[in-house]
DNA sequence: TAGATTGTTAATCGATTAACAATC
DNA sequence: TAGATTGTTAATCGATTAACAATC
């Protein structure tokens, strides 16, 4: 095997551990409160309805060791998941689209921080530029490239009309961020460097309306 | 192999393809707007970035076969797939919790209606109860077995605190919803034959953030 | 010490990708 | 007909689960 090889061998954690750390954080956070110092991973197991083993492996990512018979240190673990997941770091981010569902992770995210700060949103609609919404201000998106560059923002989230999904993304990759958090049903076309993070409702509401239906096939069966 | 086993054998389509659904549907809908009567695998996988031989098999799940050299009927696979997404059945939901997230999805669904429709959403502040938000009605948590029995709601939205998210959803349960639309994140413990859809915003967050860090983790080392 | 749990290596399972024959 | 594409069967790949030795 080439050197060049090796080095594209590297892989990070794999991603289904990565969408199961909040779990184990929002988990041990609450387990903390009630004063337990050390857990097992059978008890994360139990109450999360994961594999045992499978939560030794995906601690393991974190750095923190366990002890035999003792298990891991709950406090630890809180810090090395924290750590993990990057609250730890300052996370800016820029939300570009103020409509519906633009709006609506504005205001969500004014309570809850989950890991990233939205420091300011873009449109291009009057009614809305100027305005404030969730504690954000929202600025005409000529604006968007000298804040950009200025604040060094690496993470765009994308909440704009299907129409135009493409055309800002352009923009907005050629102005220097790195990272898009797509909420638009749209497949963007990016460079390859630039990570793009699909959040789709659709694929949510697909999956429940799914096992819906299949529940109700499967039953005449019984 | 017993007949026990041969039932239990069943599999729906695999939960990969069902997410990969509705990316089928609006890109097909965006395809037939521009006249397109045919198209094939191999397209649009170059256009999605997906395997052609996964479209195919994709395909096949929603029961249109194609023509080899000719490629599949673009407004079949569009009906097909609105059938297979359940878009032709009505899939009426309860939201519990009009809070910051419950507010955001009400305003959200005001414009698209992506599946599932929102008939009222529920909530115990005085200051929620008998406002509107997003053209939906909030009423009071106690008129909510009521009003699932009486209008057969198999669907409930749960964007209730964490604190009371295990309780509502026995509530509900007991009341006779059959699937749970989760975005608080909490586990949920629920009967066997209940479905939970665990839609966690801390998920995605995390798995962007975690790509980001190993971008630049990996930069140094080319 | 005895035994539960960690941490690692092996087996299984399921999805993705490759190969290829059938077909229009 | 020739050849691109479908549709199916086989190979690969990666994650989950099982097995087990090390350890506190």
């Amino acid at each position: 095997m080439s050197v060049e090889n090796k080095i594209n061998k590297f892989k990070g954690v794999p991603e289904p551990t990565v969408r199961r750390m909040p779990s184990y954080l929002h988990y041990l956070r609450f387990v903390s409160e009630s004063g337990v110092m050390n857990i097992s991973a059978p008890t994360i197991g139990r109450d999360l309805r994961f594999d045992p083993t499978q939560v030794v492996k995906d601690l393991a990512y974190t750095g923190v060791s366990g002890k035999p018979r003792i298990g891991y240190n709950v406090y630890e673990l809180v810090q090395a998941l924290r750590n993990f997941l990057g609250f730890n770091r300052l996370n800016d981010a820029f939300l570009v689209g103020a409509g519906n569902l633009g709006t609506a992770l504005l205001s969500y995210q004014g309570a809850t921080n989950f890991g990233i700060k939205i420091i300011a949103a873009f449109d291009i609609h009057e009614d809305k530029v100027n305005t404030q919404i969730g504690g954000v201000r929202v600025l005409h998106l000529n604006k968007c490239q000298d804040l950009v560059q200025r604040l060094q923002i690496k993470i765009a989230i994308l909440t704009t009309p299907v129409s135009v999904s493409q055309l800002v993304t352009d923009k907005m990759v050629s102005w220097g961020i790195e990272a898009i958090w797509n909420f638009t049903p749209t497949h963007l076309e990016v460079p390859k460097d630039i990570i793009v993070q699909n959040t789709s409702m659709y694929s949510n509401v697909a999956v429940l309306l799914n096992k819906l239906a299949n529940k109700n096939i499967q039953q005449p069966l019984v």
